[in-house]
DNA sequence: TTTGATTAGATACATGGTATCAATAGACAC
DNA sequence: GTGTCTATTGATACCATGTATCTAATCAAA
């Protein structure tokens, strides 16, 4: 996420986002975001749940990773075979390079298709609005470790 | 999808590519190429079988459509909401335009971006193997006649 | 036309997510 | 600190999309 909280770990800046937008923080809320500020790679919310004591209800989570989402603080990402898992997330218009190995993904911040596809899109009489890009491969560190695609 | 069938029809087509799969033609699966052929957009398991006899079992439905899937007859898209469609494919790596106002949908064949997404991963350290790119606006005939953006 | 593997439909189950609602707990005024 | 009032919670039911399993039907080939 973008650092432009005043907070010190990200587990308070994502409460602090919540109270930007007018929500109320609470003990649930401040357990998944600390939950959610340790993922090391994309998550579902079953995910979450598993890493949280059961008595934090399901809709709790589900409702809450949707405000995150709406509020930019997690995105959504979409895996190979169609899965959206969810991950922290920059703010604003970015892509994921995805790694299929070891499942860690790193933020495009640039966007360098956006020449392409308006050039592409004018092709075909099209007025673009928007895009979807998920890039998959090999990270840096599992071709160094040998890591066979999976 | 590619015309290298000799069927005259897209309904034959589907048939078709099933055949050289070594599936079965049967009744159900000449019903559901039927529908899917004269499907105008993307289309979801049970918009299908809304437009099928209710005697047509739903595990049929979605059996079916997954073999088309695997065949590249049938391929999923994915719209800006995160919901996964699907709709009648080129073969091959393609990519599409989607109209939000009127659901359409152009296949893009080339693949421009290709080269930039080189580029961006090797920055990155990132051995590329794949991507997934929707591009979302208004098409042609949504922009003449005024349409605005849903 | 018999035969044997495919396929179909029914059903149950899994997963991811939303709607509803009574009970609870934050936040703020006092 | 206490009270109040609304946001939020957790339970539950529900919905959507799909898969697994199983028996009965059906296709195609001999």
């Amino acid at each position: 996420m973008v650092v432009t909280k005043r907070s010190a770990t990200v587990a308070e800046q994502i409460l602090e986002t919540l109270d930007e937008r007018g929500f109320r923080s609470t003990a649930p809320r401040r357990a998944l975001a600390a939950v959610i500020a340790e993922q090391e790679r994309h998550f579902t919310a079953e995910g979450l749940r598993k890493q949280l004591p059961p008595s934090l209800g399901r809709a709790t989570v589900y409702r809450t990773l949707k405000i995150l989402v709406d509020a930019g603080v997690v995105c959504r990402v979409l895996l190979e075979d169609g899965d959206l898992h969810y991950q922290l997330s920059i703010q604003g218009h970015h892509h994921h390079l995805l790694c299929i190995h070891c499942g860690s993904s790193q933020d495009l911040m640039g966007c360098d298709i956006e020449d392409v596809l308006l050039a592409t899109s004018a092709r075909h009489g099209f007025e673009l609005s928007g895009h979807w890009l998920e890039v998959y491969g090999r990270c840096r560190k599992c071709i160094e470790t040998g890591g066979m695609a999976a």
